[in-house]
Formats: C-alpha cells, sequence, structure tokens
DNA sequence: CATGAATGAGCATTCATTCAT
DNA sequence: TATGAATGAATGCTCATTCAT
C-alpha cells in the first residue's frame, strides 16, 4: 500500500507526549478499522448499499466522516472489505467443517450444515455476499477473489469424493454439488429473508426433513 | 427575481408521431407504461432500488424524467408496480399448473417446475419479488397483497393435500412445504445470480437429479 | 453505476483564509452564520420565503449551497432564526424604552417612537416579523414564543398603568393598546413599503402629527 | 391584443353544433375568467404566490391547467389581474363613499370607513394589494396604475378641502392624509392578519375610539 | 490521527409553459 | 375551446469526497 504522504522528520511535542508504543498504536487502528466494518454491515445490511451514507456510518461509531477515509479508500472499499472479510470467514467455516473425521457422507453433513449455520450466525456477511449484486465489486479486483471460489471448492471437493467412494449415486459432482448448494442456499436465504417463519424449532425441523431428504434421496442405496 | 422558465424545446413532429385517434393515443399510453415499468424493473435489478434514479429510468427509455410522473406517482409507485405485476403472473403460473391433471404427487412436480420456470423466464420480476427486501411496499398498500398471499398458498395446498392423500410422508405441511419452496429458491436465485453456471444442459440435469431427490426423499415409501 | 463522484475543485489558500486558531474558526463560524442571516433575510424580503431558493442565497454569499446548510438545519429553520432574532431584538428596543424615566405617559411616547424606530431601522426584520404570514414557524416551536409575547407585551403594559394613573382615558386596556399599535403599525409598514414617500423630513412631521394626535385625543383632558 | 392564431375558414361539424349565440359564448368566457381569477386569489392568498402551481388553481376550478393560459397570459399576468381588480374595486368604494353628503369631515369619515370597510369585507384583494410586495408587477406596467394613484389621491383630496375649509388643523394636507391612511391600514392589516384578536365587537370599539381620537386630534378645535 | 469546513454532483419531485390536436 | 403529453429548469436537500490544519 502507498504511503502518500510521509511522516514528518520531527515529531511535534504533542505527539511525542501522546506517543504510545507502536504495537499498540497498530492495535488501536485495527480495532477502529473492524469497528467501522462492522457498523457499515450492520447498516448496508439494514438499508442497502446504496442507502446508507459515510455520515450514518460515522455517527455510528462516533467518529467523523473523515476517519472512515484513513481506514478505507471509499465507499465501495469499505463494502468490498466486508464482503471479502466474509468470504474468509465463510471459507474457514466450511474448510473446518469439512475436516471432521468420518467418511465422506458424514463430511458432506457436516459441510452442509456448517454452510445454513454461517449464514444464520452472520446474515450481515450472508446477504452481503449472497443475497445482493454486487459484481461490480470484484470487476476490477479479480485478484481478491479467492476465498470466494475456495469456499466454492470445498463442497465440490467432498461431493466429488463421496461419488468416487460410492458413498453417492453417480453423477456429474458439479451438477450434485449445486443442487446441495441450492438446497442450503434456498434455505438460509429464506431463513435470513422472513425471520418470523423460521423460529428456531421450525429450522431444525426443515434441517432435519431436508437431511433426510438429501440422504434418501442422493445417497446410493445399493451400498 | 420571478425569472420567467423558458418554453421547452420540442421535438419536431416528424421525430415522433403522437396525438392520433383516442384509442391510438390510450394504446401508446399504456405501452409507455409498460416501457416504463420494463426499463426501471431491468434497472432495479441490476443497481438496487436505491442505486437507480428517476432520470437514469429516463434516459433509459429517451424521455424526460417528468414524463415518468405522468404514468407513476413516484419511485415508489414505480418499483410497486412492478413487484404487483409479477406477483400476479407468479399466482396465474403457479395456479395453471397447480390445475395439471393427475394425482397431488405429478401436480407438486408441476408446480415446481412452473416455479422455477417462471424465475428463469422472469429474471427481472423474480429477483425484485424474492430477492430483495421490499416490506416497505406493502405496509402501506395492504389491500393490494393478494395475488403473494395466493401464490404462497398454493404449494402449501397441494402438499396439504399429497400428505393428506399419503403421497407424501406424515409431517406438517408447513415444514414441508417450506423445503420445497427452499429447494425451488435456491435453485432459481443461483441461475438467476450465476448465469454462466446454468447453462440450460445444466439446469435440466439439476432439476432432474433435484426432483429425484425430491421424490425419493419426500415421498412414502409404503404406498 | 455507482458511477465514483469527483472531488470539489478547491479554491486556492490564498482566495480565502480559514482554518486558523480555535477560536478565531470558531469566530468565522459566527460571522459566516450571521451573513447567511443577513443575505437571507434580504432576499426573502424582497422576493418572499417561497420565491427564494437556497442556492439563490448561497450565491449571494458567495459560498455553495451546502455551505447554509452547516449553519442552519433546513429552510425554514433559517427563516426562523432571522424572525426569532428580530424578535429578540425588538424585544429589547421595545424594553428599554419603556425604561426611560418619567410619568406613564411620556414612556408610552417613547415606546412608540422606539416601535417606528425599530422597524425603519431594521425593515427587514421588521418585514418579515410583521408583514408576512409565518404562523407554522411557531406551531412547532412554541417554546421559543417568549420574545414575541413579552413584546406584546410591554405596550399593553404601559398602556394599563397609564390608564390607571388616569393619563389616558377610561377604556379597555387591550382596545387602548391595540389602537395604539395599529397607528404604530401603520405608520412604519407604509413608510417602509413605499420609502419614496417617507423622507426623513417628512416621517418627522408624520411622528409629530401622530404623536399629538394620540395625545389630543386618547389622554383624559381633565387631568 | 395580437391574435396568434387565426380561425379556420371552415368550422366543422362538430363546432358547428356546439355554436351558441356569440353573446353567450362570450359570457361563459367571461364567467369563466372571473373563476379563475377568484380560485387563484383565494390560492395566493393562503399560501403565498409563490406558493401555488397553475396546476393547483386549475385544478380547483375542474379544468386542466393548460385552460388558464387561453384566459391569462401567464402566472404574473393572472396575480396582475387580481391585483389591478383588487384596485379598480378600491377605487370605487373610496370614490363612492366621499361622494356622500355633508361637510368635509363627515366625507372624510365616511371615506375612512370605507377604507377599512374594503379590507375587511375583501381580505384576499387587500392582502395582496397592500401586504405584500409585488412592486415588480407594476414595473412593466405603469400604465395601469391609474386606479391605484386614483384611490390614494381620493383621501388626499378631501383633507385638502377640510383643511382649506377649516375644519382641519392647518398643516401640509399630505402629511395629515397619510397619518389618516396609516392608521387605517394599521387597524385594517392586523385585523386581517389576527382576526382572532379582532371580534367584531372588539373592531367596533377600535374603530369608534380611533375616529373619536382623530377627531379630538386632528379636527381644529377654534371652530 | 482526526476533524471541521467546504463543495460539485446528484436525487426525487414540482413547476410554468408549449404544442398539436 | 379545452386538453393530454411532454419537457427544461428549478427546488430542498443529501452525499462522497477533499483539504489543510
Amino acid at each position: 500500500m502507498p504511503q502518500k504522504r510521509r511522516a514528518p522528520v520531527r515529531q511535534s511535542t504533542a505527539e511525542r507526549i501522546r506517543h504510545v508504543s507502536r504495537a499498540r498504536r497498530e492495535k488501536a487502528k485495527e480495532e477502529l478499522s473492524r469497528n467501522i466494518l462492522q457498523a457499515a454491515g450492520a447498516l448496508f445490511l439494514k438499508h442497502g448499499y446504496e442507502g446508507i451514507s459515510m455520515r450514518q456510518i460515522a455517527e455510528k461509531i462516533g467518529y467523523s466522516a473523515t476517519t472512515i477515509y484513513r481506514h478505507y479508500e471509499n465507499k465501495d472499499d469499505l463494502l468490498f472489505a466486508i464482503v471479502y472479510e466474509g468470504f474468509v470467514k465463510f471459507n474457514q467455516a466450511l474448510g473446518k467443517a469439512s475436516k471432521v473425521s468420518g467418511d465422506p457422507l458424514s463430511r458432506l453433513k457436516s459441510v452442509c450444515a456448517a454452510y445454513v449455520m454461517f449464514g444464520l450466525k452472520n446474515p450481515i456477511y450472508y446477504q452481503l455476499m449472497f443475497m445482493q449484486r454486487f459484481d461490480f465489486l470484484f470487476e476490477k479486483r479479480s485478484a481478491q477473489q479467492a476465498p470466494m471460489i475456495a469456499s466454492f471448492e470445498v463442497m465440490q471437493q467432498i461431493v466429488t469424493e463421496a461419488i468416487q467412494t460410492g458413498r453417492l449415486k453417480r453423477g456429474d459432482p458439479e451438477t450434485t454439488s449445486t443442487v446441495l448448494w441450492a438446497v442450503g442456499h434456498g434455505i438460509t436465504s429464506l431463513a435470513i429473508a422472513d425471520p418470523k417463519r423460521f423460529s428456531k424449532r421450525r429450522l431444525e425441523e426443515i434441517m432435519q426433513v431436508t437431511m433426510q431428504m438429501i440422504l434418501s434421496g442422493l445417497v446410493d442405496a445399493r451400498r
């Protein structure tokens, strides 16, 4: 990141007094960055990206609007940071779930559950990531698509394995994993969009019915 | 300074033909109305409701922004018109599909297919209807929620029937129909959001796998 | 098309001096506030409240329209500030005049003269306060009506005293003070509206004739 | 008034059928003109000139906005027509009152009463004429200021007479008549602006006190 | 590092006015 | 004569962003 303005050679007295350890300062900065991200995320979610102004974000965190620009280049950048972080977290969650011990099928179940769980626990991220169209964000940032792609591949990988080991019916792994993805996405997005309909109990029922449907429907019964 | 506003420069008669017979004029008006609706829909979809201005819509249809106001009271009204029409069409599609002859199960399949088909054929409507949050639109127009509610009920009705006639496994009809809804929504919304991944062939495969999954997974095999 | 908004072109430092010491800065801010108030007042007066736009005010003071909003919440607020300040000044003027030494009659004369003088010295304030209907301003700001009410009461108070001490003819104090008010308002508003007719000399004559008329006409001659 | 578009040589059938007597047609036109004037006056008064749109006027009379333009050239012209008519009526009222039989003093009283009465009976006209600033209206229409000027002169004429015949104290007639004018205007405008304070009874009291004040104060008692 | 001041561009909406019918 | 359609300009206001301190 090209530092645009070099630091002055001589620190002012005031600066020296305020001077804390370098680590401490950086930590504070990061904390603020994260703060901004969270506030912005929550607001974007509630009122849409275009519906929220930098000033509103600033007000929520108790800083001036200008301060945000010290942490993020502009509004787009801020949004991207949220979505990007979302994908990193998402990727971690799926990755962790996929490493559960057991046969491919239980790992598949684990990943599916993790998918839905992520969405329900991070509705802000999920909506920003999957329920709105921010293609434009990645247009000029293709280099940073890695975690997004990786996430997609985790599931496909497991499905492939499950098919190869004969636990799932024979078929194109991409097709099958897309179906699973779609089921997960359908439940998650509906649950987020209309929480009233998705009480905890109802959701549990739904998940159970769904899992059973998947198992009865996709598993190769001959084994 | 009550300065006189100058009269707008008119386009020559040849450029645009208007003011013909009364019937013709009304037809032209309706056509323009529809035109606005379509343009607005496409734009809202791509950039979000808040991301699109009346001016942008106007420019797309080649009229001044003011003209839109002759057809729709305001921006909200315009969006509502789109969503409302979407639900009317949606309702018709589901209704028609549900009246197919045969046992509840084949009607269920028919409705599911109709659901996905509607989304794929009317991606603009679908996204505005289901992939964004426009609760506020109906807040003051509860009287016009009919087609929306009716749509939701079609599927639930069929599921209930299928359970009662023993074709589907015993269970709460609402849970079961929600699962089906979620599956349909998952496929549809993914297909719309990422068309590259959903070629016609791939989609057919997906639908087939899905249908089979549903049937194997939810149907009461004892019958 | 979330197109980036370009940064505004700034004026060179030399052109306008800002950002000095904190105290200096606050002083500058107040000065600008006052500047806006004056410009707005003059314009509202000449073309009516509805006839003037924020942009026109801004242009008059050489700032952008946005800047006004840093000082006043909105157009109503701006108008209110003017009228309110007017009443504060008016109240002070009447109050001071009423405290002149002497019998009630000379204090009455003093207040009448102060009334007219205020209007002539502050024609902008006067017209906005008394020659246009801005009831709506106070509808939601009843708490701030104090100076206005106080002003009205000063004259009535003196008249009451003058009647009680027998210097004015017996009669309803409210009626009498309203007559005096009307006379003062008549002269003041005509003088403001048609300054050509009200040269300094002519005005002096008018005031003299009027005062004499009041004294001959309202004073109880038996004393 | 230069007719911009000449009438077609051949009347269409429809036109011939609709054809009524010329007189009847003109009468209808005038009636509509008057209708527009009244509606516009009432609205201008209530919401200010700038606060009212042509469409609002049109809606009030149940015609399209375009129709107004057939009767008045533009909005300014419409306002002017109102004010002009007001001055014509005002002039008539004062003129009639000044022709009452009797000595100059009773004629003076008659004119003063007529002044106030006009304002109270035609508050719309009065406010538009005297309580708002429409200088711009007359800037390019100086030829039509006649009734306005005439009105001003009626009172001055009587005062001059009264002084010459020794009924009023010696003094500059212009000064004296201006004082009277101011008193009349003061009462009238206050009564219009704040009707709550000016009940019929209160107003009568005020008028009586005022008249007495004028007589005691301005009349030459030596006669 | 954080901020106050400032601004050009943009937004939804309304307006006065014109034109052809 | 009256009107529907259309429009450029304007309005109050908000926004993202910059700059110098």
